[in-house]
DNA sequence: TTCGAAATTGTAACCGATTGCATAAATTTT
DNA sequence: AAAATTTATGCAATCGGTTACAATTTCGAA
């Protein structure tokens, strides 16, 4: 049933004449070997289709040239681009990658996490999931010292490195531009205020008020799991409110809950940007499509696939200074479009 | 650095007095093990905090437990679906992933094809590149009987299952909605056509064409790599055509393509559905949220990848029956929105 | 009490690559 | 030419789990 055997690295010692040892040095580029030993051993192992058991190797190195990771959600456009920008710097460098996804649960987090502690990844790079309440299933990665980057959705926790932008900063950016724009009753649509991502943003959002000399309004904090679903109810909820209570700027963490939400009121006849004013986060492509175009925050997701993957690389590689760095702040910005320019009419 | 040393079957056969042997097996439910041994042997595993080691056992069974995928695309929502699918189904049955992805070439593609060769995944579910010709990179699959499931874009090949849509009914279905709304002369937007899916259709344009009286006309099918920049250059070219020339239905094959065109369109002037009606392909999230609402073909990604995942880990199972089946087919149907009821004036 | 079948457990040889240490061969030094 | 290095290669143990086969124990039946 199954093809002819594999070739190993005993029958290509045999061939040679040789001794395993000398093969297995020979095709890695051992100092110890004459090159010219060398040379017959890649050739003939290139001539009889040899492949390494990276079983055997794994085996006896203790060693997997594996990094597991673990997202959140696998269906949006974020962490595509974070897995494509993790691809691309881990695949350069030999490693695989193993990913595991929570849909959004603490339960299945935890469980990747051991599948992948099981498996004996070299590292792991995570984001959390929503309702992620400790963080115990990383112990032990923590006591075997095997390096952890977390990424977008963060914790306080004393081991491993985190990759994050400046939340707090960009959510008073887009505050501030909306007051900025004449808005005065800004509203904020989240999601659970236990992750850092929109804690912080939320502080950015409160600071801006403040700064501009607007009050806060807990009432204008709305909650949800920015799920298509919360983004037609939330508009529809604002758009059955009486004018003076009805928020004229509204700052939305995603762009895909955004686009929603803006099209929802759009079709109950309020005008966007000039009844509301509207800025969502991550700049997804749909951003540039929607009319009008959405003003949003530019979330680099490639780029911070990289920098984490760069980051895990640099602590397999022992470097010590690696070891220690705690946060790496990677640079986002407002983006301007039409969805915020508020001309009061 | 590293943490205390691993527990293994010889640690717990020490402590239990018996021999890794049974060791083993009672881990593994093997029959010929007495209950309360068995019993005692998991009680001491779980205390002791064992882990088994997989290489130990990957390289004793000649087995990974591990399923390769190659896409041609990680940043796509459809793609994204589609790896959901298949994560939910081999999770469950124990089996990793390992991803690879060509980002459209066939250089890249080949060498993943290579990489996870020489990793021996167990299984392979693979989408073709855009610009891949030959199969070559397969071949070793092939040799060594490794099951591989094609999926979306495909290629006859006479080795592995294929699990696709019928694309040719989609194509038809597309157009003939077009023709049934009164558009005369309806233009296809596609990328290379030497993939089936593209292909397929492309047959199905031309057959509901016929179908519906309509000529064929060479010049309203346009080919290129259905990126954002090539979706606003298409529009502006057809924005520049005289009336006459001018089309007044699009089927593009793809539905991000189709929301940025049908953008451009709308910027310069050009009114959809009323000028143009516009038929997308794939479902996305974006076709619901651009206005108009994009009628498209609905091809449920998720399900795509569930499928192709059972099917590989049916012949992994060794199900001669499963080994022998050609290709499934998932369903696929038209979904009517606002951008294709064209209204004439 | 004794014998044989059934039920358990143990022995030891794998799987294939790696590497410390020993050995042998080539080269240089005295 | 003998001794000291340097350079190449081989030996054999190791990584941890699996399994064919052997050995031992158990227990009812004769």
């Amino acid at each position: 049933m199954l093809g002819k055997k594999d070739i190993t690295i005993y029958d290509i010692a045999r061939v040679l004449g040789l001794s395993p040892a000398t093969v297995s040095r020979g095709l890695k580029d051992h100092p110890a070997i004459n090159i010219k030993t060398r040379k017959r051993i890649m050739d003939t192992a290139r001539e009889m289709g040899y492949r390494s058991n990276s079983f055997a190797s794994n085996l006896r190195m203790q060693k997997t040239n594996t990094i597991g990771i673990i997202v959140h959600e696998l269906k949006s456009q974020f962490i595509s681009s974070v897995l494509a920008g993790i691809e691309k710097v881990t695949t350069e460098a030999g490693y695989d990658l193993i990913i595991g996804h929570s849909s959004e649960t603490w339960r299945k987090e935890a469980s990747n996490a051991h599948n992948l502690f099981h498996k004996r990844v070299d590292g792991l790079i995570a984001s959390l999931a929503f309702d992620t309440r400790d963080m115990d299933h990383y112990d032990p990665f923590v006591q075997k010292n095997i390096p952890i980057v977390f990424f977008d959705r963060v914790e306080d926790f004393a081991y491993g490195t985190r990759v994050v932008i400046d939340n707090n900063k960009a959510g008073y950016e887009a505050t501030a531009h909306l007051a900025a724009q004449g808005c005065r009753r800004i509203a904020h649509i989240t999601a659970n205020l236990a992750r850092n991502v929109y804690a912080d943003r939320l502080k950015g959002y409160q600071q801006a008020l403040a700064d501009f000399g607007l009050s806060y309004d807990a009432e204008l904090v709305i909650v949800n799991d920015l799920s298509e679903a919360a983004a037609i109810r939330a508009a529809r909820q604002i758009i059955a409110m009486p004018q003076p209570q009805r928020p004229d700027g509204v700052f939305a963490t995603n762009d895909f809950f955004a686009a929603v939400f803006l099209q929802t009121l759009k079709e109950g006849d309020v005008r966007v940007p000039e009844d509301i004013a509207i800025v969502g986060f991550n700049n997804d492509a749909i951003a540039r499509i929607i009319q009008p175009k959405l003003t949003t925050i530019n979330y680099p997701g490639e780029e911070m696939g990289e920098q984490a993957a760069r980051s895990l690389l640099e602590q397999l590689a022992g470097l010590s200074a690696a070891r220690t760095t705690d946060t790496i702040i990677i640079r986002s910005e407002l983006i301007i479009r039409d969805s915020s320019l508020h001309r009061k009419v």
